[in-house]
DNA sequence: TGGTACGTGTACCGTATGGTACATGCCTGT
DNA sequence: ACAGGCATGTACCATACGGTACACGTACCA
């Protein structure tokens, strides 16, 4: 099979660029660093873009390898689907790709090439997915589609926070606090929120913190 | 004064790659696009990483002051202030500088030689901030931060949909849930989540989506 | 009027880069 | 045994890069 070292060839550059980003990536650093020449990235790949095409698609892949068992047994509460999702994704061994998810997230936002494609499904391809599981609890489908919408963001950005901080207790703290928003039944006015335990039920109320300008 | 010009050209640098992205930033390219030469960058900022560490602190200033005057004159409720925030914060005159703040997030989270300082205060400075905030609310510290955290959270992980959809309806769909969140005082039972309007009160129950692998 | 600090242009240096040309193994099917 | 394709090493190319050396102008201050 004529790709077969190539494919360890990709795995391997993916596991590489992971640990020392994509930013200042060259075919030189990548090939001496997994065994090989720049050479043969250029045999195997046409060019520097076509390898960064195949790795986007491996992180693609890779990301909804990591949940893709999960979805399907949970056979607990939205709660513990939640908590089942956070706990698997802070894993701290999967904060290498993790980063490199971002950092790619990051230029593909500003259009480096061969990474654009990253962002095609990076939310609707989430949202139909939870859309159809939330349906199947009953949900109506334009609700449930902005609360999969709500969560992906809650999950991202404290996988953002979670990264930088490397806070692990702090983000589980705030993840509970989200939780607590669909299984709690008290909650306080809007004026006189009323105070809670950490991981208890129910919450509090104060608002949200900016992000950037 | 010797460092006018020298702000000029900074803040030419920032707006600059803003538009075309800090991952093939050439001193060179730079230069020609704001009108100089990359002699005068280096004469200015020393070298290439020293421009970059002072781009950084330009950006980490407006993600500032971008909300600096929001937080102050808050009359209003809760809900008011969040949706204030983001109204702010998801107008389109700011995506290429938030496009850049995620770009550096995530050339940072690489170590990124000049851009990890941005790291140091991405996330406690805006809980200090808020915490402070919901103190004077009456709630208490402790759980005040774990919703601050999650409100910032909530914040840029869809302002992190929004750059990469373009779908501002969707993502203000979004925020109005997690506003329902904190307004509303009828919550579902865990296991039978009862539906809601898109921007009423009360809401069903799906859980979040994953972000990463 | 002269000096001194700031600013700028030109030309250059060493280095690393992506990509190519060419030769050469190696392994398999006949 | 040998032919053909996959794989690989060596050597090279043109280019662009960050950074430096040096000369020159210009404005302000004594």
């Amino acid at each position: 099979m004529p790709v077969e070292s190539r494919d360890r060839l990709l795995a391997a550059a993916v596991e590489f660029i992971a640990r020392t980003g994509v930013g200042d990536l060259s075919l030189r650093r990548l090939a001496a660093g997994i065994g090989t020449s720049h050479r043969m990235l250029i045999y195997h790949f046409g060019s520097k873009e076509g390898l960064l095409v195949e790795v986007v698609r491996a992180v693609e892949e890779r990301q909804r390898a990591a949940l893709a068992d999960l979805h399907l047994d949970h056979g607990g509460s939205i709660a513990e689907t939640i908590r089942a999702i956070w706990r698997r994704l802070a894993d701290p061994a999967l904060w290498p790709h993790e980063r490199l998810f971002f950092e790619l997230y990051g230029q593909a936002l500003q259009k480096r090439p061969g990474t654009t494609g990253l962002l095609d499904g990076i939310v609707d391809d989430w949202l139909d997915l939870n859309v159809t599981l939330a349906e199947r609890l009953g949900v109506p489908a334009d609700t449930a589609r902005q609360h999969a919408r709500l969560g992906l963001a809650v999950i991202r950005g404290l996988l953002l926070d979670l990264l930088a901080t490397g806070d692990r207790a702090g983000t589980d703290a705030a993840v509970e606090a989200f939780i607590a928003t669909y299984e709690t039944g008290t909650h306080a006015p809007t004026d006189t929120p009323a105070p809670v335990r950490p991981s208890g039920r129910g919450h509090g109320g104060e608002e949200a913190g900016p992000a950037d300008g």
